[in-house]
DNA sequence: GATGAATGAGACTTCATTCAT
DNA sequence: TATGAATGAAGTCTCATTCAT
């Protein structure tokens, strides 16, 4: 074997096999689940030996953690990039679940990877979970501050409110991963009318209570 | 002869046994997922040896089949119960959130292991699941329509919206899952305001959409 | 139950249920071989519980002996029966052959428990074996010795001959049971000629040796 | 470092391995039998673990039908090498039947995994089985047919001769392993003499028909 | 006499993980 | 750097066999 030929099909830089495995770990986690998944399977899709993944990205457990870690920051990005702060807040909330459900629909895997898998495996790897559902709840939560306190409701409700946007949210999209027909839009058009015009019932006042119990 | 050796020694009808393995089989795949879950465990937990929940149960997918079929089964007649449909419209969605989210709260298990698990394991298992769904949704069905028809609301726009509201439902239960400080009133209190208002909005002609794009 | 129902349905003699047990293995064993067989099957042919069997006729090994125990003895009956001393000593052959393959054709399930089964289990079965199979070659010896003596083979040699004659009779029965169109009389026939023929090569000093080595 | 280190450290390549487990494989096979034999047996007098079977040689049938096609393919050859076109027709089957004879002779265990176990196993093993049959059968008949049509016998007998002769050889070498003291050249002298007069009286017309029936 | 209930033991198979090259 | 070779440990499932009724 010559050189060249050894340098075309190897020593990549740690980088770029490290990306490689993610990449196939993500898909393998996605079609099979965390614990159906192999390494092997793994191994054979990334094109690259079990060794390899153990030296750069550890034991399996680790694998998925990383998994999650790169999904769960690219998919906030987006929704974040979705939000431009210098709209009125309903427009801010349309495009940001715009951007969230977009992504969802263009990155199914991800979102399999992410909610599916991670949410059914207990223990170390909710943490990587919540810990990014606590953002995007106070990324809602802003947004429904400032709205809410100009108005006359109190603060911890709005939380809550975001709270149940978020899950909401969550659920639409595992939803749509079962009915995949419906546009994207339309999903979060329909959300967006739940949760504004829901929204605007408390911060108005109108409330539901039980009339005798 | 100890309580203990009339347990070891005595030869139960097989409906009892039965009873027992699919108790302990919920709590062992609500603890540890379903992969984790081991049948040496379940045969630990229930008292009886493999075997026997093999001989009475089948395989260990067909015992995860049966947990999710008696859960369910169980769950819906709950909610069911809770409905009385001698009661106006809202006061029975009321009730019929408050008797949800009270089973979930009181058999927390159930509930893992009928939503959580059942959902992460793709194909056989969601059969049962999605037929529960569907009872559910046409339940909230039939109790939309009576008010949308009455008003102007279209058909098949309730069928959604009551897809909308057991998907929320079911989120809620799971998030309150990992928030139990919260009391279950509080929760179903929540829900029946983000629906209610929502819904008496659309009833009333009052939708949000986007003020340009 | 009354005692009328209770004595058509159990409380069989002893031996007509031995008689059924033995049946029902014959014919599992046969089907699915020694190791795949499984007591309950048998149980379930023989329309007995396990205990029973256990209790009439020991374990699977038991079981299994008496089975070519019996079978064996049949066999041995049948061939016996259909040899008439009265005749010539061609004849007489020529009728055990027949009723031997006759019986054969007639007791699949028997010969095939006898023969295929048993002779792929080492040790304890096969002493059954032998010994029929013993039975057998000094039956056939007999025969040829009254025709040796008269002209000028010696003994032992038609010892060694009637031995090859039953080996051959039993491969032959064998493939018989892989070729079932082929009618009992021509594979009878096909063996009667190689083996009377050959055997009056030898009887006529007409014998084969190698021309060079 | 010792040998014994040496052997338990080394990482052999593949090929060698797979021989070594085969050869391990039919000693075990042929000790206890398909059904009786484990594969923690196998692994364990290969000397290599029971995953590296799996991996290399796949399932228990797999690893048998490996078994049957390697030993069958061997037996094949040595019969084949031992008949020589050259000589004439009584002397390439002498020479055949003592190959064949010395092979079984000298590798027992080849024979018994071959014969005995292959053929009380239903199903797919036969397959490989009936195959090398067919191929000795064949190579027989190509030799009867030289001798037969120079004379009078017609095709087709000579098949159902070959057929014949080649079960009285399996036959009689099955029968060989249990009466081991005689020499392997007078049991295949003793198929040599019935077959070669036998065949012999045929060609020539001398054949047996029942007096009176 | 008869059986439903029950199990200890062991089989096959897979997989995450690590050497030795 | 990169990998083929190798395995300990564990899991699912089956079966002959025996109690207690």
């Amino acid at each position: 074997m010559t050189v060249e030929e050894r340098r075309r099909v190897k020593r990549l830089p740690r980088e770029v096999r490290e990306r490689q495995i993610l990449d196939a770990a993500v898909r393998v986690f996605s079609d099979h689940g965390y614990h159906n998944a192999s390494m092997d399977e793994v191994s054979d899709v990334a094109g690259v030996s079990k060794p390899m993944i153990y030296a750069y990205l550890g034991s399996k457990e680790d694998l998925f953690a990383a998994c999650i870690h790169r999904e769960a920051t690219q998919l906030l990005a987006a929704v974040a990039a979705g939000v431009r702060t210098e709209l009125p807040a309903d427009m801010q909330l349309w495009h940001g679940l715009g951007a969230f459900f977009e992504y969802v629909g263009a990155h199914r895997e991800s979102w399999r990877v992410l909610h599916r898998q991670a949410i059914s495996q207990g223990g170390p790897f909710s943490e990587e979970l919540l810990d990014m559902r606590r953002q995007a709840i106070s990324l809602v939560d802003t947004l429904l501050v400032r709205v809410a306190t100009k108005e006359g409701l109190g603060r911890g409700a709005t939380e809550s409110l975001a709270a149940a946007l978020v899950g909401a949210a969550e659920s639409l999209a595992d939803w749509w991963l079962d009915n995949p027909d419906v546009p994207s839009r339309a999903v979060a058009s329909r959300l967006m009318n739940l949760a504004w015009i829901g929204f605007g019932g408390l911060v108005d006042g109108r409330t539901w209570h039980p009339s005798a119990d």
